[in-house]
DNA sequence: CTGGATGCAAACTCTTTGCACGGAG
DNA sequence: CTCCGTGCAAAGAGTTTGCATCCAG
C-alpha cells in the first residue's frame, strides 16, 4: 500500500477526518522513497503550500504510525525518520557524506540468524534493525 | 583489550592524565557487558563514590571514544549508549520489556550481504548497525 | 454541534558549549 | 607552573504536553 489514495480511503473508511494536513502528509510520504524526519516532512508540506506547526507534524506522524501506515527508522543520529510501512521488510544504505538513502532487500534477510540467536539466547526475537552506512557512487 | 588496567596503562603511556573520573569510568566500562548511557555511567560512578557532572561524563566518553576504547551503540531510542570497543565485532539482543542486553556473534556476520549490496547499489559499505529486539526468557 | 485536529507556548530530555576554577604531572 | 580536566550555567536540538481554538463530518 504505497499509494496515497488507497491509504486515505482506508483512513476515511475508518472514520478519520480528512484534513489538509493529513492528505498532504500522506501524499508526501507516498511520494518519498527515503525516510524523512518530522521537520523534513514539515518542509515538504510547506513547499506544497501547507504550513504546519511542528506539534501537528509529530501528532500526524504518530497518528499514521498508530494506524500502521508509517514506521520509524533510526539511523543512529538521534533524529527519528519515518517512511511508509512497506509490505516487504527492507533495509537502508545511507551515504555518510551526502545522506542519500537507497533501499535494499536482503536475499534471505536475517531469518536464519534470528533462529540461531533465539536458540542461543533463549530470546523470542520480535524484530531487528539493520542499516548499512558507506559512500555512494558520487561521493567516493 | 577488555581490561581496565591495560587500557589505563595505554592512556597513561600516551600522556593522558590519570584522574579519578577517568580511572573509575574505564573500570565501569570494563566491568559492564552491556552498553550503557552517559547517565547510567554517571550513576555507576556515583555508586563508587565518584560524583561526576554530566558535562564531564560526556567529555570523558568522547575522550575514550576518540582514543578508540569506547564505541557508540544505538538502540534507536534516542539515547546513545556506549561500550568498550571489542576486538571482535558483535551485535546485541535487547529485551523490549526489561532492557536486558545480550551480546551475540553472527557466524559469518554480514560480509556476504555487504558485498551483494555494494554491487547492487555501487556504494562502498563502511559499516553496518544491527540490533535484535525481542523478549528474554524471563519476560515472555 | 461535537470530537478530533491544530497552533502556540512552554516543558522535557539528551547533549553540547563557554567560561572560570582545580588538580595531575 | 601548565594544561588538561572539571563543574556550573546556559544554550541547542528534537520531541512532547497543556490548553484554548478551529473545523470536518
Amino acid at each position: 500500500m504505497k499509494n496515497a489514495k488507497d491509504i486515505l480511503a482506508v483512513l476515511k473508511a475508518s472514520g478519520s477526518k480528512m484534513t489538509r494536513v493529513r492528505i498532504a502528509a500522506v501524499e508526501v510520504f507516498a511520494g518519498n522513497a527515503a525516510p524523512i524526519t518530522a521537520l523534513q516532512l514539515g518542509a515538504a508540506l510547506a513547499r506544497r503550500g501547507v504550513d504546519v506547526n511542528k506539534t501537528t507534524l509529530y501528532r500526524e506522524i504518530a497518528f499514521l504510525a498508530g494506524k500502521g501506515f508509517v514506521e520509524e527508522i533510526d539511523f543512529g543520529d538521534r533524529v527519528t525518520r519515518y517512511e511508509l510501512k512497506d509490505a516487504g521488510h527492507h533495509h537502508h544504505v545511507v551515504c555518510v557524506r551526502c545522506d542519500r538513502v537507497v533501499d535494499v532487500d536482503l536475499d534471505r534477510d536475517l531469518d536464519s540468524q534470528e533462529k540461531a540467536i533465539a536458540q542461543k539466547t533463549k530470546f523470542t526475537i520480535l524484530r531487528h534493525s539493520l542499516e548499512f552506512f558507506g559512500l555512494c557512487a558520487s561521493c567516493k
